[in-house]
DNA sequence: GTTTGTGCTAACAATTTTGTTAATCAGTTT
DNA sequence: AAACTGATTAACAAAATTGTTAGCACAAAC
């Protein structure tokens, strides 16, 4: 009995879910702690006892989010000692099934953190120096390829710009970007094989010297 | 005296500016009436005389902004019988300086647009047959193109998404982009015109035979 | 000069939404 | 079993937000 014993099962934790859902979906302003009350099924004056505000609900869900992010772009580099293709190969796809794991991330991101200065401060000191210590290895490693005639010496900043834009832009987008045009190659799971074929023959095609 | 003869400069004009501008940094659910009312100089009572319900006034915007996104479309068609490397240059430059000229449009439509099936509806209808046609065209020439082994044979629809990612995203995450990898290159417009050059040698290595 | 209509204001009404509180219930401890 | 503790509820309070209304002002029409 080191921690609370809740009585229906971790109120606190379907609190949470709920929440999560509800911020994801709506927004923080379009949510409301009356529904994601009633999602978990509990009295919304559990939601102020549990976390006292709306907004603390809020910062709760949003730094769980922030460190996810540091995670997958570790996560992404990948096995050193591979052929540099064969990582960044793998990188892609690690990276884009990340995404396609948590498709309403993105949007959560782009809208409700980046929107608020402070957070994009927490974000850049949370991602900041993880993504500069991948980025001067990537960068060494085309370097050393290049000098050897194995590949073009493509900037690894830019290159690390047009991999996440090719992954996150079409689920950010997915309605129309499925509903107007995805949709002729099937259905959404044969389209997103489809487009992770794509980003990663995208990609290496800037690298390839031929 | 067709119209309604105002008197203070257009109030109506007014309204609608500064409703844009709240809608498209707080998304509909974010926004505030009274806020709207106070930026555009006038009491909030003017907003419901002219607009009668804050939906309404929202609905003018997006619809607004629906039709510039088939303009723009169009317009990035470019002039025909330029080589199609040329052209499609073309297209994407002028792609990437819409929405850099219009750089909270891509998460406004995101965000509160495509959140609503309706709206996407509308914008499927508005788009699609546009996007089909531009598609078809493009898939031909490319078509004959490497037909004469002038260049790969890409999948026009493929690469409209691509471009459309390496172009958009950028802005949506900009705060993030350019704070933690962008500033890199200066100031934020030279980070913008490195991107762009950027982007169309990404698409057309896609096409290059070599 | 009176009438009429449109733009406009201020105050108010209605609703929605967040947050609080006092009381109750269910275990646990003593 | 009495007292205690944390979880829970229902009802309420407070604040914020949207929407309405009655009336004023001023210009044009008659």
């Amino acid at each position: 009995m080191n921690k609370e014993q809740n009585h229906s099962q971790d109120t606190e934790t379907k609190i949470l879910q709920a929440a999560e859902k509800e911020f994801f979906e709506k927004g923080y302003a379009g949510a409301r702690t009356a529904s994601i009350a009633e999602a978990a099924g509990v009295t919304h004056a559990m939601l102020h006892y549990y976390f006292r505000t709306k907004d603390k609900l809020f910062e709760r869900i949003v730094s769980e989010k922030i460190n996810m992010l540091a995670d997958i772009l570790l996560s992404a580099v990948g096995d050193a000692n591979l052929p540099l293709e064969e990582r960044i190969r793998q990188g892609i796809e690690r990276h884009f099934d990340f995404i396609s794991a948590n498709r309403d991330l993105p949007r959560f991101i782009v809208n409700e953190v980046l929107s608020r200065p402070e957070q994009v401060d927490t974000m850049k000191r949370n991602v900041q120096s993880v993504v500069n210590e991948v980025l001067d290895n990537l960068q060494q490693e085309i370097d050393e390829y290049a000098a050897k005639g194995l590949c073009h010496r493509v900037d690894a900043r830019m290159l690390l710009i047009d991999i996440v834009s090719l992954n996150v832009f079409p689920f950010m987008a997915a309605p129309i970007v499925y509903g107007a045009i995805g949709s002729a190659y099937g259905d959404y799971e044969e389209f997103l094989a489809r487009r992770k074929r794509e980003n990663v023959k995208t990609i290496l095609e800037k690298l390839k010297i031929n």
